[in-house]
DNA sequence: TTTACAAAGTGTCACACTTACACTTTGCGA
DNA sequence: TCGCAAAGTGTAAGTGTGACACTTTGTAAA
């Protein structure tokens, strides 16, 4: 705005991005290595950038996550804002920090940003100062840079909420998908087993998904249907919540 | 940090604080009249201001909501962050900023947090640059300055999410109340009316209230017994969640 | 003292949802 | 053709929800 260039980075504020995606088998977030030498010890982190000054933060938070990875056209819904003191204190941080940033020693705040993909149709593809970017699995992530394991935690708990109340799936399926994907899935936010007659009689009573023709072929043992989400009944969930609150 | 002083303020991040309170008929909130010139026509805002570069957000926020309206020791949520670049771009409010910040151009980010107190134990005191602070009932509330309508909109949601998972009521009411005003309470946040009969089953089910000895009095008509919360069972639903997920 | 008022307080039934639980089916591959 | 591995299927008991109307009780006014 007014006399700052919108192409001036605002070294004060800075976006992250938590990107869940699931291969039929876990959960995985999409993080990258960063690089500098290439001697250090390589960290991972999520991606995530300085935002521009005249620069809105949804979009920015598109722009990075698009510059590092490759990934484009994701609905990002924000998880909140970090902003203790010491987030880039640690001293593998600091060295990075120095070695790319203009003002490296400036009290950054970020505002996280977690979305769900078919892990699929988005191949990331490092680029910027990203080393490499890839889909690591959420068990066996231990470290991250800077606050990012917070983030990741913060991220993970707003999905496990979001999925109470709202279908989540659509975004994380491939178009067609057996209701095994799908229960695994859902026990892999939840963290917990789920008995599958109890699960498909729910799925099927909200209309959420629907039987397609098709069956798995050259399995070995009983192939299963295929199924495809119900668009409409959906977003209809989406909109209104399950609404299971009891007064 | 580093060469940054403490007690320097960060021109760029604020934050802001909703504060809902009830006065047993109708959900408030508490809102700050800005003072520059008494001509001008005031304008209410959330309070809310500036962060030292040393601060931390949670810290910040108690500090500000503190020393513009008198409270203190709240638990404050975080609400999200708002980064808007024309959130600042109102004509009314840009006179103001150039009136009180040393960067009145400046784009601000703003973290915002919300809280829910008992009307009666928090009287409001204007001090900095309040000219007044008040509880204000939300449906008398048509316009506050910046995006603060918005902020405001996203913590009631919030809230509502909050009732459906979480028992709230316990940070709004009298120690002791009646069960007709812990519904009321729902009834204000939920924005719809309950039934008498299943709220109260609701509620003595769960075990989240305890009938005391004591009942209203003087009142004309069949005066009502009086409750307390159990805190033991109330926290150990905050911690759990209703959990009323169907699987 | 009687009466009117106003809000408190109380029970039931139909229905929907949840939970727990084990065996049969099917296609492939050895 | 036999074995395997996962798919697919039904029921009964229990629990929660939603809708619904009359009785109780203390105060204040007549």
């Amino acid at each position: 705005m007014s006399s700052k260039n919108n192409l001036e980075l605002n070294p004060r504020i800075s976006v992250d991005c938590v990107i869940f995606g699931f291969d039929l088998n876990q959960l995985k977030v999409l993080v990258i290595e960063r690089s500098i030498s290439d001697s250090d010890k390589q960290i991972l982190t999520l991606p995530g950038d300085l935002i521009y000054e005249g620069e809105n933060l949804d979009i920015a938070a598109n722009r990075v996550l698009f510059e590092l990875t490759g990934l484009q056209t994701i609905f990002l819904e924000q998880v909140g804002a970090f902003g203790d003191i010491d987030r880039l204190n640690k001293e593998s941080d600091k060295k990075w920090l120095r070695a790319v940033r203009e003002e490296p020693e400036a009290r950054v705040i970020t505002v996280a940003y977690f979305s769900l993909v078919n892990i699929h149709e988005y191949a990331p593809q490092a680029s910027s100062f990203a080393k490499s970017a890839a889909w690591i699995p959420l068990d066996e992530i231990d470290e991250l840079a800077f606050d990012h394991s917070d983030i990741l935690q913060t991220a993970l708990k707003k999905l496990k909420n979001k999925i109470r109340i709202q279908p989540v799936g659509f975004n994380l399926l491939p178009d067609k998908f057996t209701l095994s994907q799908l229960q695994k899935l859902y026990e892999a936010i939840l963290g917990r087993e789920l008995d599958k007659r109890n699960f498909r009689r729910k799925m099927l009573k909200l209309q959420l998904v629907e039987m397609l023709e098709e069956r798995q072929e050259k399995v070995p043992h009983k192939p299963s249907q295929y199924f495809k989400f119900n668009e409409t009944n959906y977003n209809k969930l989406i909109e209104n919540g399950f609404d299971n609150f009891g007064f």
